[in-house]
DNA sequence: CGTGTTTGACCGGCGC
DNA sequence: GCGCCGGTCAAACACG
């Protein structure tokens, strides 16, 4: 199947924005908004719940069991919610996207991921794997594709939010340990990073590592997140290389395009740059996306930039 | 033996 | 209604 081509993985929303940014796709902002507004407690809910739900016991967990069958009971369950919206697929979770500049494929986010797929999808040469978080009534998920014309961008798209805290750290944790400890840090912070939803101020979460923040999702309070759910939202990436375990940082500009702020171009440039210097000058200008940089992303997604963080990377 | 990966098939949404 | 396409499942397999 050639691909058309031209247009990679920004074929679904056309994001170009790759260049490095965040994005946020969120599934229409205005669809929490409406979901909040209409269903509340199935759409975004049910996502957000859907742990509390196997948690309730509607739905006895067990990482494959919960998974899979909340899964697709889910899916189901939505296809007749569907039936009535019609928005099936599109309400979700959250989704965070993340483009990194690497030359490997993994990022170690601290969490274990197990995969369950891989497609090639159209705009894309390369095949996108797909990966479930394995932890025990967790579903998050997260898919890992190269963009295609480029093959150090590495995008990766998080789904969901955690439950739970880090694991213990041994999945590659062969080469985390020394981050080990940061892992668990880092997810830590993560976690009370996400309630700071405002982020004030970007250049401060500049040392850690890439977190997103949660979406605007509606919730203008964005305490609602910070209360039980927050956790989930922070990724904490780590790349690994082989023979070393690059830390990547990254810092998160958040950008609520919400607002009607156009968010200036320079939130493109910022290339992601492992710890390996790559600093891609990826500040194309290209950004003919949406006119906007601000970037609504056809699906409603948002984009959040990030900036390269210097880590004090190892040797 | 446990855990994670691979791979083809299947499912369901969406556009034409 | 049909076909395309993205996403997921699940069995088999590989690895430590």
């Amino acid at each position: 199947m050639q691909h058309k081509g031209s247009n990679n993985w920004g074929q679904e929303s056309n994001l170009e924005v790759t260049s490095s940014g965040l994005i946020m796709q969120g599934q229409n902002s205005g669809q929490f908004e409406s979901s909040d507004a209409v269903d509340g407690s199935t759409t975004f809910s049910n996502d957000e719940e859907e742990d509390d739900r196997a948690t309730h016991g509607s739905v006895s967990l067990g990482y494959d069991g919960e998974g899979d069958e909340s899964e697709s009971k889910r899916r189901k369950v939505e296809a007749y919610a569907a039936d009535v919206t019609g928005a099936t697929r599109a309400i979700r979770e959250p989704r965070v996207v993340v483009q990194t500049t690497s030359e490997v494929d993994i990022l170690d986010d601290g969490y274990r991921w197990r995969k369950y797929g891989q497609k090639v999808v159209k705009g894309n040469p390369n095949p996108r794997s797909y990966y479930k978080c394995t932890s025990t009534g967790c579903t998050v998920r997260k898919h890992v594709e190269r963009a295609s014309h480029d093959l150090k961008s590495v995008i990766t798209t998080y789904e969901g939010k955690h439950n739970h805290d880090v694991p213990a750290a041994r999945n590659s944790s062969h080469a985390n340990n020394n981050n080990n400890n940061n892992n668990h840090t880092m997810a830590a912070q993560t976690l009370s990073m996400q309630s700071q939803l405002h982020m004030p101020e970007p250049s401060r979460m500049q040392n850690n590592m890439a977190r997103f923040q949660r979406p605007p999702y509606g919730l203008p309070g964005g305490q609602h997140m910070g209360t039980n759910q927050s956790h989930g939202y922070g990724y904490a990436m780590n790349q690994q290389r082989p023979g070393g375990l690059a830390q990547m940082a990254m810092a998160n500009q958040v950008q609520q395009h919400m607002g009607p702020t156009p968010t200036p171009t320079h939130g493109y440039g910022y290339a992601m740059n492992q710890h390996l210097g790559f600093m891609v000058p990826k500040g194309e200008p290209k950004v003919e996306p949406m006119s906007d940089p601000g970037l609504n992303l056809a699906n409603g997604a948002t984009l959040y930039q990030q900036m390269t963080n210097r880590l004090p990377l190892g040797p």
